[in-house]
Parts: C-alpha cells; sequence; structure tokens
DNA sequence: ATTATGTGCGTACATTAGACGCACAAACGT
DNA sequence: ACGTTTGTGCGTCTAATGTACGCACATAAT
C-alpha cells in the first residue's frame, strides 16, 4: 500500500468507527529539572505545532478515549487527568484548510483517484479539552498518523500553535494552578517514596513561583495525605531527608470530594 | 401536515444543518421567594422529565447555541451562561430508546412509510453542561417540538430525570457555588434597583445556608461592585433601606478576569 | 410614651497565609 | 580537629480574612 491508501483506510476508518464533529485535545504537562514542559507534535509535512488529540470510537465514552489518546502519545496509562473546558468555535481551524494540507503533502489527487469525496471527511469538530500530569522521565513521545514529531516543550518557549491551541494551554494552566490549591497533586508525577524538596519543587514548578520552605511544609502537613518514613541515618536527625509517602485513601478521598465528574 | 410529516421535516433540518454527535444540556435556574427553580421539560407522550437541551448549527459557535437554545426556552436573552462540564459516556442514555418512544407516540410506522431509516437520524451524542441563571418572573417557559410542558420544579423537589440529567443538575450547582466564592452574581436576576435584603436573599438561595446580614454586608461592599443610591425619605435613616446598584464596569471587569474562555 | 422591628456600622475572636528566626546534624575545606 | 556551609525540622510573629455578635437609630405599631 502507498501512503495515499493508508491514509485512506485510516479516514475511511474514522468515518465508519469513530464519533463525527467531536475531538479531543490533550495539553500534557511533564516535569524536568524545575522546568514545566508540554507535549506538542508537528503537523504532517510542515512547521507548524499543535497539541496532540483525538476522537471518540462509537462505542467508548468521552473519558476512556481522551485516556487511550494519552496512551497512545505517551505509552503511559493512569495518570491524572482532567476535563477543563470544550472549545465550539465554528473559525477554531481558521488558517487551516483540509484540502490545501492534502495538496502539500501531495495525497489530494491520489485519493481523488480513488474516488475519495475529500469534503465529506471533514467537517467543523467541537473539541474536549483535556490536561493531564506525567512523570516527564517515563514517557515515550509517539507522533500519530497525522504528524512526523511528537516531543516536549518548556512551557514558556511554546511557539505559535495551529488553532486555538495556545489559548487551551493557557486556560489549562489556569485550572490546573486553581485545582492545586483544593487538592493534592503528585501521586503519578513522584517516585513511590520522596522527599519534601521534591515535591516542593513541583509545586513551584506548576504555580511558577517559589514558596517558602517551612510554610509549605506546614500546609503539606495540614493536609494529612504524607506519611513520613523511617530513613537510614543512626539518629532521627538531618542532612540526610526523611522520605515521604502518599496516604493513598486519604489522597483518593480528597480528589473524588472536589470532583464529582461523571464524565 | 400531520404529525409525522411535520416531525420528518424536523429531523431532516437536524440532519442537514446541525452537527451530529454533539448536544448540549441547559440548568436553567430561577429564583423566587427564597426558593431555587430549575427549569425542565417533559417529554412528549410520556411522564418523564428532563433538562432542556439543543443542539449546534454547523455554522454557529458552540456558546452561541447555548444562548440561543436558552432564548428559545425561556424568551430572554443576554443572561448569564456558563459552560460546566462535558458528558460522554456511552451509557448516558440507558433506558431510552429513540425507536420505542417514536413506536408509543404512534410515529413509527407513518414516518417509515414515508420512507424514513429512523437509526440513521440517532446516534449516541457527547453533550455539553451549560447552566444559567435567569429571573424567575420574566421567563416565559416554552417546550419544545420533542416536549408536551416546561415548567419550574423546585430544586429539591427535583423528580428522577432521564439520562444523567440529576447528575447534571447536581454538578451545575455545586459549580455555580463555588463560583459565587470569586465572581459576583445578580446582575440579570434582579432588578437594576435593589436592596441589600434582596441581594443576601438571593444569596443564600444559592448557598442553600443563612448568611449573617452584617458580615454579608461587609463583603460585598469590600468588592466594590456596589453603589448606593439615596432613597425617599427626608432622614438618611432606615426602615426606608438604601437602594442598591452593581456598577457595570466594575461587575463585568470581575467576571472577566477570572474566565478567560474561549467557547 | 413604649415596644418591636429593620437597618447601618462597629468590635472581638478564630483561622489562615505568609515572612522569618533558630537549632541541629551532616558534609566540606583547611 | 575544627570552624563553616548547607540542608532540614520546627516554632513564632503578623496581616488578612471569615465569622459571631453588640449597639445606635429611626420608623411603625400598640
Amino acid at each position: 500500500m502507498d501512503r495515499s491508501e493508508i491514509l485512506l483506510s485510516f479516514l475511511k476508518d474514522y468515518r465508519d468507527h469513530y464519533l463525527p464533529s467531536v475531538s479531543l485535545d490533550l495539553v500534557i504537562f511533564g516535569f524536568h529539572e524545575g522546568q514545566m514542559k508540554v507535549l506538542l507534535i508537528r503537523f504532517k509535512g510542515s512547521q507548524d505545532w499543535l497539541l496532540p488529540g483525538g476522537r471518540v470510537r462509537k462505542d467508548e465514552d468521552l473519558n476512556e478515549a481522551a485516556y487511550r489518546s494519552l496512551r497512545e502519545r505517551t505509552g503511559l496509562e493512569k495518570l491524572f487527568l482532567q476535563q477543563f473546558q470544550t472549545f465550539g468555535k465554528v473559525d477554531r481551524l481558521t488558517h487551516f484548510s483540509w484540502e490545501e494540507t492534502l495538496t502539500k503533502m501531495g495525497l489530494k489527487e491520489p485519493l481523488e483517484s480513488l474516488g475519495v469525496d475529500i469534503a465529506s471527511f471533514w467537517s467543523r469538530d467541537i473539541s474536549v479539552g483535556y490536561y493531564a500530569l506525567v512523570e516527564y522521565t517515563k514517557v515515550n513521545p509517539t507522533p500519530d498518523i497525522m504528524s512526523d514529531e511528537c516531543q516536549w516543550w518548556d512551557i514558556d518557549q511554546v511557539p505559535q500553535l495551529l488553532f486555538d491551541h495556545n489559548d487551551m494551554i493557557r486556560l489549562a494552566l489556569k485550572t490546573l494552578r486553581r485545582q492545586l490549591s483544593y487538592q493534592p497533586i503528585g501521586y503519578n508525577l513522584l517516585p513511590e517514596e520522596f522527599t519534601m524538596s521534591e515535591l516542593q519543587s513541583l509545586y513551584e514548578t506548576i504555580l511558577g513561583r517559589k514558596l517558602d520552605r517551612r510554610n509549605f511544609y506546614k500546609q503539606i502537613m495540614n493536609y494529612d495525605v504524607l506519611e513520613r518514613l523511617e530513613k537510614r541515618p543512626t539518629i532521627p536527625a538531618s542532612k540526610a531527608p526523611y522520605l515521604y509517602r502518599f496516604k493513598k485513601e486519604r489522597y483518593e478521598q480528597l480528589l473524588n470530594e472536589e470532583d464529582l465528574s461523571v464524565g
């Protein structure tokens, strides 16, 4: 099969098994050495970057589709994933023409010669925005069929993206920061056992500002979501920091009481 | 035209001019004598109640579709309307069969005799949830083509609704209450000029609990969103309460700085 | 006149966020 | 060996905020 045949069968699969008019976009946040990253893909045959996304199978829950798409891009599952807004402006896709794109990719004529009515394969989409928090080092960025590259970008160096994707990142970050004030974060971002500094550094990275070490300590312990473990040094003392671990039940209780999403 | 022909042309219009797979549902809150109400419709030919909804025209912004649907049900426009969650479980519509419903309404056979493939007109939907705040007395509840009745229900006497609509109301109320803590509410719910008691009563109704009159006074004045007007009695005094009015610019500034939705 | 009621405004206390001081132990340099 | 530096745990202080409640005053009813 040549490229246009592969694309054709891909498009047919979409038409037959996925919901029309609905897509989803993922703002995948990663953390590495105090830097907040976001995973972007480069559109096939172009220099334009955008957020990875996905579509919903006809027999699949919306949230499940988001988890699946996340898995396909990162190789990870069971991660923190949260819907934050649905985008539906008619002109969301300004400056983008499906037809023009296929032409640039040299696929328009081959497809037409296969008897494809290109317009019928693409309509305007409503897109559900999700954001995810993942452990940077564990991710295996994987491009999808419509992209050439998939890689991390520093959050403050994200270029002009296609569509309304810059807006999406802004709103996702804003939602995440607000959420941080009433929910614990970190379960899937840190190793099983971690030091207080590591947790604080994560919070500082997300919030984009320094926190007072001592106040952070007080507040997080007040949440009653951490348990302190014993550590190697003979004396209870210091320099080798204590390790902490999340209390799983309490952690999930806090998540649930603030979030009764039903998907 | 008989009923089935009307319905048929309605369905055809939907197929041709509206996005498939996407719908929206409205949780419309009203307030009357300290009671919080929600607007429900009764499904045609059945005793089942549900939330009013709508669909999105192919050339229409998602938010615009929500405003239009709200207008169609209430006769009002330019109201407070906010997206709160998108629902997409596959089994959202359990216990509901489009075909069975048409049968009950005596419309299945007439439609089929008109050459309609019923299944092709209906598929599973992703639904975007919005909530709205409206002035109870100004509303003119209007059923849509699929419902027999449209009327207010006390919020604590809402019956078991079709689909996941009880969940939607719960989540909408929760979102509204949270929003109340960082945004002013009331512009379209109260008359142009109102007393402090009226505003407080509105807040108490939404929050479902009594507030201290003096503390409420302090906090709301701190927001710097109200201006006090002069009133009739000769002496500046009391018994005839002062009237207040929202400072429009400040009010909208507060709304905008907390909400950068892009639709 | 006296009492009850509604209204505007003030005070007092508890809780919280934020800034910062200090003690102690390990690691490092001389 | 010894002082210095660094990281860590824990305490104190202050400002801001939410909440409870006291009080003065004017009208309306008795």
